[in-house]
DNA sequence: GTAATTTCTTATCATATGTAAAGTAGTTTC
DNA sequence: GAAACTACTTTACATATGATAAGAAATTAC
């Protein structure tokens, strides 16, 4: 739980005593490459940490297979829409890799909140940044070329091409494989 | 400022002394339509509440002018790129129309939150909820067409097209208002 | 109320991306 | 190691959107 408590110290240091509140609310959890970490129709309970491998929050549209998001080493990584609403998820969390995640009780997390003003600081501060990310994302498939955005995720995630099949990068950025591949054809 | 205190009521109720503690930190202002609120280049600081009218940030890419996002009554807003990191904003906040706002201090909002813990799960909510939003529009900017993008934006917000020019609504489509043009001729 | 300015629409042509189908390469299964 | 399957690429054609320019409509300024 070492790497969870350094990353969290990166963000907003806590106590000794919510640092022991929230391993008791933790576990590890493995997922072998390709399963699913939590299903569509599921009611996102849990948050995770991607300790080691990686992860994508995906869904379908019309039978297409949509990756929404990836997440690797050092970051966190829940359903917002059914985390913060309480309804069902419409997506699923998949492991890309043989991956080991820290799973992190969403319910106990905000009971705890009462009695630790530091972890909801924490959690507070995570999720501002997240949103950040995502207005930046909004930013970038509002008036980036799909050429542009394949670059700029390749600056950001060096070693995404190795780990992450062609398919899901092509529906994360907001086209189809094929025309995925005629850009990388391009260079 | 009791629209803005019915409204907090309405996410997450919060002690009598934290509404006096927030009513101490805020304050009226007035714009005149197509005023900047906040200009390009300026450390946000300011967390502003819509009472009347409404506004939109905006950011240029390359001389053209984008609207990022509309906010109208009842509705907070904040440049989130540079407010939760302390970073000049690269956009600005402008009013559509004669609008009135309830500005909060942000730095002391932030105080605050050290002696008024429910001050702190407010503004959480209030940013959780500003996140399922920014990822839902992801998904719409994904894998929506230009066209059922504009349906979904007038199904939203029904009066839009009285209130904002179809230029600042082209941007923030991620389309050309030519293109918008041409949508709406074949409805 | 007229002129000037801005906003919106229409038309034409160029380009990027989608769809479908076929082929190639790589991986998995037995 | 052959067969089956999956991932990726390539080609051909269709469509949506972009760029530019010109005109119409609406708004603003005087």
């Amino acid at each position: 739980m070492k790497t969870l408590l350094k990353h969290i110290q990166s963000i907003h240091p806590i106590s000794k005593e919510a640092e022991k509140a929230l391993l008791e609310i933790s576990k590890e959890v493995r997922f072998q490459k390709g399963t699913d970490v939590q299903s569509i129709g599921h009611t996102c309970k849990t948050i995770y940490f991607v300790k080691d491998g990686c992860v994508r929050i995906y869904y379908f549209k019309e039978d297409i297979d949509i990756t929404e998001s990836f997440e690797f080493e050092n970051a966190f990584v829940a359903r917002a829409e059914s985390l913060f609403t309480g309804k069902p998820s419409l997506k699923a969390i998949q492991a890309i890799e043989d991956t080991l995640l820290i799973a992190i009780d969403s319910n106990r997390l905000f009971q705890l909140f009462d009695s630790h003003h530091d972890l909801e600081r924490l959690f507070r501060k995570i999720i501002e940044a997240s949103y950040v990310n995502t207005v930046n994302r909004i930013e970038s498939l509002q008036f980036h070329t799909a050429d542009e955005r394949y670059l700029h995720l390749l600056k950001d995630h060096k070693d995404i091409l190795k780990r992450v099949p062609l398919k899901y990068i092509a529906s994360y950025l907001g086209i189809t494989p094929v025309s995925l591949s005629r850009i990388r054809a391009h260079k």
